[in-house]
DNA sequence: TTGTAGGCGTTATCAG
DNA sequence: CTGATAACGCCTACAA
């Protein structure tokens, strides 16, 4: 038998009309019978039942979230990271590793009240959902129908490239995913060509850019073999993601190559898994900390707010310091 | 504006009770009705309202699963697997990532019908929840006031260390996780040890018995080099969980040895994954769909049974062969 | 400041 | 077979 506001009435000996009022610390209700009332609830062990709030308020303080390949780190990261966010407010997360479209389908029967979704595909059809969809991905025209977050990738890939630079390299390069289909690793792969372009350090050939496959430390690690067999190896690395970098870690060590006395290495994705890895990683990205809170914040507000603003959001990816870059001569130096 | 049952009632020229018979499949209104009702619902758009049915029903629909740490690969395809399997059924899942503490009483706020809980901690207080919790686990004494699915790995080490002694090996190696903290991977230790005893294998210091201290696969990449370290090096590694092997094979290879020609492996965790490494490797486990099938099964059991048998159930694991062990001479041969 | 009453959308129990 | 009607637990005008 759960106890219900009626309960706590008879209790207190008020109306359960004043209980609820109370409950909700409505001004309506002497500051008096609240604290009396609120006592006998925490006493009397009162839950509120949460299907007659969400009846009557028409909310269900759900946010869906949309995942549909679940298998990679980085991602799993910030879910969680999300999900303690969320956890932190009224909302609660449910998690779909469903396909987009039965996702959204699915999260419209439970009237979820607004839904996070991971883009993975290029062409996500804007139909006319009942709440709010925040995409974590790529901002641009083709799904410009939903607000983004965007974790601003080509500024990230262009602040390792300068810092590299910085540091003296001139032949800088790139492993990563080079997807089509993905929209976040096409978003590296190009800013990295307009990065090197800037500093003049493009070759003509791309030869310093080695496409992976794939996004897991196995295409990182293979990738390492043929980034070696170049013939004018570069003296530094961009590494597209958490996991191809472990795998270009892990294929440099078997060649007995160090990082970073011989070659320097910065990875994308800011989280803190990189300094544990067995050499931490200096990396750019937004902090997944602040993505996930980022993400949380916008998504909430457009639940909440009666009209939304519908613009998306670019945010500021910053370089975390961890040793496994270091200074190289130019050749033009005075000595 | 949602179309609720009175809205059909109306168009349909009949009560709103009718309609919900209807909805509902209930024997008590006639065919036609039935039909012509389910006909205007379906054209209105109708979708029930969660809120008013859990209010009446008690019910909320909702499994909540526990997963505290969510970075392992084996266990995300598991929990992808088992929301794939509640997406087929009435129910959904909610995935909490906090701790099981916190995680219970979050579901208790939101009256899930029932809780999965993936245990990785030894000491799980049996609270008095209003819900049935099921636990993927090792079946014990330490938390027997909750049902348990087992996925018996005793039997599967069992069955991998077998195999490899039909194969003609002699000397078996274990390469694998062995922490007093989670029972799972000290139950598959355990059972390795009990194996070889039981066909006379066992080495007096446990040099074939290699802890790897961690979960990743660069633990077992790492583990690889104290492998073959060993004084009398085994012909074939039984590799404690799938992260784990897929660092083997990397230590092994990096170390131009080949697989299986001159060491056979063999894995635990029965996964589609297993087929995909680059060496696709021979495993055991309950293959992962049974195993979340059993999952869900069980939980909606406990769920919908009034008086649910408390007891718990260890499934039988497979062998599936994929080529990464081959025979070996025993050297009692008489060739 | 407090209590009364109606309603949120459904299901279930009775009469008709 | 069909239709009122009363819950379910809570919120919120409106009355007192």
């Amino acid at each position: 038998m759960t106890v219900t506001i009626k309960d706590i009435a008879k209790v207190a000996g008020v109306s359960y009309s004043t209980v609820s009022k109370a409950l909700n610390d409505s001004p309506l209700v002497k500051e008096k019978t609240k604290t009396k009332v609120l006592a006998i609830a925490q006493e009397m062990g009162y839950e509120p039942n949460f299907a007659a709030q969400r009846l009557v308020s028409k909310k269900t303080k759900i946010i869906g979230l949309i995942w549909p390949t679940i298998e990679r780190v980085v991602l799993a990261v910030l879910v969680t990271k999300i999900s303690n966010e969320i956890n932190k407010t009224p909302y609660s997360m449910i998690l779909s590793v469903e396909p987009v479209d039965k996702s959204l389908e699915t999260f419209k029967k439970y009237q979820v009240d607004g839904v996070i979704l991971f883009e993975e595909d290029v062409g996500i059809q804007a139909r006319n959902y009942p709440f709010p969809v925040l995409v974590y991905g790529v901002s641009s025209k083709s799904h410009s129908s939903y607000p983004v977050i965007d974790p601003n990738h080509e500024q990230a890939i262009l602040q390792a490239v300068s810092y590299l630079y910085e540091l003296g390299h001139r032949n800088i390069a790139y492993i990563g995913y080079i997807s089509k289909a993905d929209p976040r690793q096409l978003k590296k792969y190009e800013a990295f060509r307009d990065a090197i372009k800037k500093f003049n350090l493009d070759v003509p050939d791309e030869s310093n850019i080695i496409n992976t496959g794939g996004l897991d430390w196995h295409a990182g690690y293979s990738a390492v073999h043929e980034f070696l067999a170049s013939p004018n190896r570069a003296t530094a690395i961009v590494g597209g993601s958490y996991d191809i970098s472990s795998g270009i870690i892990r294929g440099l060590k078997q060649h007995h190559i160090d990082i970073p006395k011989d070659i320097s290495l910065i990875s994308y994705d800011n989280i803190p898994q990189m300094a544990t890895l067995e050499i931490p990683l200096t990396s750019v990205g937004v902090p997944i900390e602040d993505l996930a809170k980022k993400i949380v914040d916008t998504i909430i507000k457009l639940v909440e707010d009666e009209n939304p603003v519908q613009h998306s959001t670019k945010l500021t990816p910053v370089l975390s310091e961890r040793n496994s870059c270091i200074k190289r001569n130019t050749g033009t130096d005075f000595n």
